[in-house]
DNA sequence: ATGAAAGCGCTAACAA
DNA sequence: TTGTTAGCGCTTTCAT
């Protein structure tokens, strides 16, 4: 049991004061090259970590916001499983000296650029971290701002190229494409009548890269099958389309790839009688499915993590705050599940 | 943002000192009853917490002893991912005043009693948590001695029903089951022939259990099929009696319903030309399966969770540790997920 | 550029 | 039974 090696250790032994040391640690200036080269060896050599017990203990609070789209509305389903894996985040980190605020705006997405701009204005010296989603090239730029003036910034959910990011948690479209067709099998592929895709929209490359693997793996299985997409952001023109579909002729299968696409596919099923329903594989999971699995309306859905998403984005902006350690970015690959009627309860909280 | 209520503003305003708030919030004795309750209330009403990083820093370190079966032998495929969860646990605490301490049994849970035994008596009073297995008599005794001398104890993999217990992650045999049986689907139990199942042990009744849901899910399905029940753990015989099966005739579908079951299953699957290879379920995913997956002879495993079950365990005894409420026994159910080809890759590490 | 010193909120040893 | 006090290892402020 060797005794840990203390800040006041490293002072002591390069003939300094813990004050400087700290200095070192933190890459703060106003030491000299000399010493801090020294410092830092000796820091290496006795293999030196902070303790972050310690650490929290005597330092001024941190604040950190929380900036995303408000579970309402249609983003209701996709954000609830975010906002609960940061609200538990948060809880698990107990109390670790973060005064965390939430932010959430109303019309999704596409209003984060704006709530980016009038946080930056608003939030001066005081904001120390962020955990937001960027998902449009005016976003970027406000993050970019952020990052150069200091703040850790966390993104969940999509992955942006951005230099000096703390951390990034995403999930593989491909890869949730990959699940979803292999799910519907080869079997329902071999069924007459066109495979349904309800994807989001065009301009999002999540969803292009979606379809794209979805038209190859289909084509694996089933050559020359016909793929026919829908933009489930436009539920009414939609439903329409997908209702006429199913009236007049079938389709072999359908793949839902958006959380609300998923929801009122499962509804319009629900209309249809029993014979007419085609297997229907969904995406994310949350309460307002429940029913769906159980009728077996909803055969699986891809579980995209979003409630760890949130836990970690926390966990590792955390980590990043008691590490002085100027460690490069985080990249985090969601874990894909897949999920039936038998383990959906499972995935709900 | 309210100033944070601390140990000290409770001692001044019941007009007593730090010592003795801190000696009743820990229930020590030696404190007057009317003392007690004056500190308690006033404790209860500023909704004082305690802040566990102070309490962390001073702490005298604790000692917490993790006794599993090693993951080696047959005993490999089962234990790999409780071990990992556990480190992964222990890292994840970072530096938390434990000395944490492994033990691993050679010869599976079998010989879990007698280490027990050998810990009780070579540990004095220098030991404060156990992370532990239970499944059987003795190892439940010697369980309820330690936790008579102070000891907080978590279970993992099964439960066990014992007084005092701080904390347990157990799996739902009856989910596990009737997931299999849906995954084998009414499609497969269509064929004919039996549907097989490689189970532990009837002596456990865990596997009992597995085997009942099965029997009655499977039904429900396909009525008067035959199942035929194999001791997974009996490799060699397990292997001719499933292998003649084979070759003579053949079987609906198989489900293993253990880990090292699924892995033999797997080998004599692959020692079959192609056509005769009937769909097969099974439990645990671990690197030894990942090739499986890939030819297919693996249509799909059903994962328990064991990485989180010790993350979890670690993480509950832990925060036992730092809250000073004696709260009730904290049961977890380990999530049930399904695992196919195309996202094993999540469920490696 | 550097160091001394005062705590953070709590625990534990000691004193009364 | 109760109170006093000395830290834990670090961060921060202030003085040099």
């Amino acid at each position: 049991m060797a005794k840990r090696v203390t800040i006041k250790d490293i002072a002591s032994r390069t003939g300094t004061s813990v004050a400087t040391v700290h200095r070192v640690l933190y890459g703060v200036d106003g030491v000299s090259e000399v010493l801090r080269e020294k410092v830092l060896a000796e820091a290496r050599r006795s293999n030196y970590r902070i303790d972050p017990t310690a650490s929290l203990l005597r330092r001024k609070e941190l604040h950190v916001t929380i900036l995303l789209p408000d579970a309402a509305g249609p983003e209701k389903y996709y954000y609830q499983g975010l906002w609960k894996g940061i609200r538990q985040g948060v809880r698990n980190l107990g109390n670790s000296r973060i005064q965390f605020r939430y932010v959430k705006t109303d019309r999704g997405v596409s209003e984060i650029s704006s709530a980016l701009e009038r946080l930056y204005d608003e939030a001066d010296e005081n904001l120390d971290g962020l955990i937001t989603i960027c998902d449009d090239q005016d976003s970027r730029l406000w993050i970019q701002r952020f990052i150069r003036r200091g703040v850790r910034v966390a993104l969940v959910d999509r992955s942006a190229d951005i230099e000096g990011l703390t951390c990034s948690v995403e999930t593989s479209s491909e890869d949730m494409a990959a699940i979803a067709v292999d799910l519907l099998g080869r079997y329902s592929l071999a069924k007459p009548g066109p495979l349904v895709l309800v994807n989001g929209p065009q301009k999002r490359s999540s969803y292009r890269r979606y379809a794209e693997t979805v038209r190859k793996d289909t084509a694996a299985l089933s050559p020359d099958k016909e793929i026919l997409e829908i933009d489930g952001y436009q539920e009414e023109e939609g439903w329409k389309t997908l209702d006429s579909l199913l009236k007049n002729g079938a389709c072999c299968g359908i793949i839902a790839s958006c959380a609300r696409g998923t929801m009122w596919t499962c509804r319009l099923l629900e209309t249809l009688p029993k014979e007419k329903r085609p297997t229907l594989i969904g995406t994310d999971v949350y309460p307002e499915l429940v029913p769906y699995f159980d009728s077996g309306i909803l055969k699986a859905s891809i579980y995209q993590s979003h409630l760890e998403h949130g836990e970690k984005a926390i966990r590792l902006l955390y980590d990043s705050f008691s590490d002085y350690k100027s460690d490069s970015e985080v990249k985090i690959l969601g874990r894909l599940s897949i999920v039936t009627a038998k383990n959906c309860k499972y995935f709900l909280d």
